[in-house]
DNA sequence: AATCATAGTGTATTAATGACACAATTGTAA
DNA sequence: TTACAATTGTGTCATTAATACACTATGATT
């Protein structure tokens, strides 16, 4: 929580370039250790929990703006976003309001509007991120799925969409490609379908499957180093990979 | 286009009651003589063509603005929403501000705000609809998708969106329920599919999956009075037609 | 050298899809 | 009234995809 003085210092320049009642909460996925992984942070000396969210610029293009937000909070450059829904509630931005009510007068205090707010979805290399509290937290980093804290506001029902669309359009969006390292065994890609939907699928036909897909590449070298039979590499043929995914993997009509 | 007296009670109303910078576009399918049809107006006096739209009540959830808005244009109630989408491009409402910025300073002008708008499909039963222009419109009109005028600002772009979302959702959602009136025979039905799709399905081959599907009803009486063979009625069972939406349709992992 | 955990591969069965042809019904034109 | 055209209903075979399942190979550990 903010003293007063940055309160009232962040609302004067929130007015100033944002553009009010809007915000932009982004759910970032990553896959580590055969765990989907999402980005919290943590509010200054409370247990509190929230999804990276921000403003938008008021001549800013929406994706832009997710963008600009996750660059902070990552480092990355170009991440893989895909906007999912809007969430308006008129009345789901109330904790934040109660929260600031009585430091500032509503005219000039940023948190007594009403938000509405863009979710969107990240998928980002979980090794290539290097996680980032912004102004409010005091920490920011990857929890898996089944170690989440409550979240703040309705971001749980933000994430838990976030996760529903990823299920509904995992063979439409190149998810694989996004969360998963350059190089990747057979199993850690079974791995990472069989933490997204939640259930467990057979190696052998999860294996001719995906070869049949025609989107990977085998590399000559197999993994070294690790106890076991070494396991072949592969990587996405991206030029397949994108023509497969027009057409969806399934088939269809 | 208003006059310069009806813009400045727009505005002052709309300032008074609707949120800023904020607006929806719905895109309203209907299904007519196996033609997908959409929901148009005209702005009196021009040959320009946009989707039906509005704006948020400050303390209203979206979706029953959109809802309001539409039962505005259609005399219907409770219709089948799906927020698609939001579009915010910066310079996506450039005409509107254009169109009026001589006759009011920006200040108190609606139209000089940016705006992103939340886009909502909407499927209703042709029959049912009684179109309904809105105050800047002179008609509000069906028109197939293979007969659409221009449509003002990016309404184009949310068209062909909802398009492409609706088939993407075409074996998650209960899209054939809201488009077909309640008693509709097979072809009827493979019609809506083939529009939708927009390729040719093999008639057996679609009734041996429909049928499979466990979601139809099929009537005692088959329909009269057309020419050729009297085609059977069928009417969808609701209960397993929510069941079997839950799952999708396709199968999956 | 034996063992354990993991990776790679093949095959037989069943289910779904796609391609295709013929019979039945009804209005219309000869 | 009869032949025809248009449309609907239904069945079968071939192909393809999905599922279930078992054995062999490798490398580290003992």
């Amino acid at each position: 929580m903010l003293t007063k003085k940055e309160l009232k210092e962040f609302c004067a320049e929130a007015r100033e370039n944002y553009l009010p009642h809007i915000s932009i909460d982004c759910v970032v996925f990553g896959f580590h250790e055969g765990i989907m992984k999402v980005l919290v942070l943590k509010v200054q000396n409370e247990d509190e929990w929230y999804l990276p969210g921000g403003f938008m610029l008021k001549n800013e293009p929406i994706e832009k703006a997710a963008d600009r937000i996750l660059k902070e909070r990552t480092t990355l450059d170009k991440i893989f976003l895909q906007q999912f829904q809007v969430f308006g509630d008129p009345e789901r931005s109330k904790e934040h309001f109660d929260m600031y009510k009585d430091m500032l007068p509503a005219k000039e205090n940023w948190f007594s509007n009403r938000f509405l707010t863009i979710g969107y979805y990240a998928l980002v290399d979980f090794f290539e991120t290097n996680p980032n509290p912004d102004q409010f937290a005091e920490s920011c980093q990857w929890r898996g799925l089944d170690d989440l804290p409550d979240l703040k506001l309705d971001h749980a029902l933000i994430l838990k969409t976030a996760l529903d669309t990823l299920r509904l359009q995992l063979n439409y969006q190149p998810i694989g490609y996004n969360l998963m390292p350059k190089e990747f065994t057979m199993p850690e890609l079974q791995k990472l379908y069989e933490a997204i939907l939640d259930k467990k699928l057979d190696r052998r036909n999860f294996q001719r499957r995906m070869l049949g897909f025609g989107i990977l590449t085998r590399s000559d070298e197999p993994r070294k180093g690790g106890a076991h039979k070494a396991p072949y590499l592969y990587s996405f043929d991206l030029k397949n990979y994108e023509a497969a995914l027009k057409e969806g993997f399934k088939g269809g009509w």
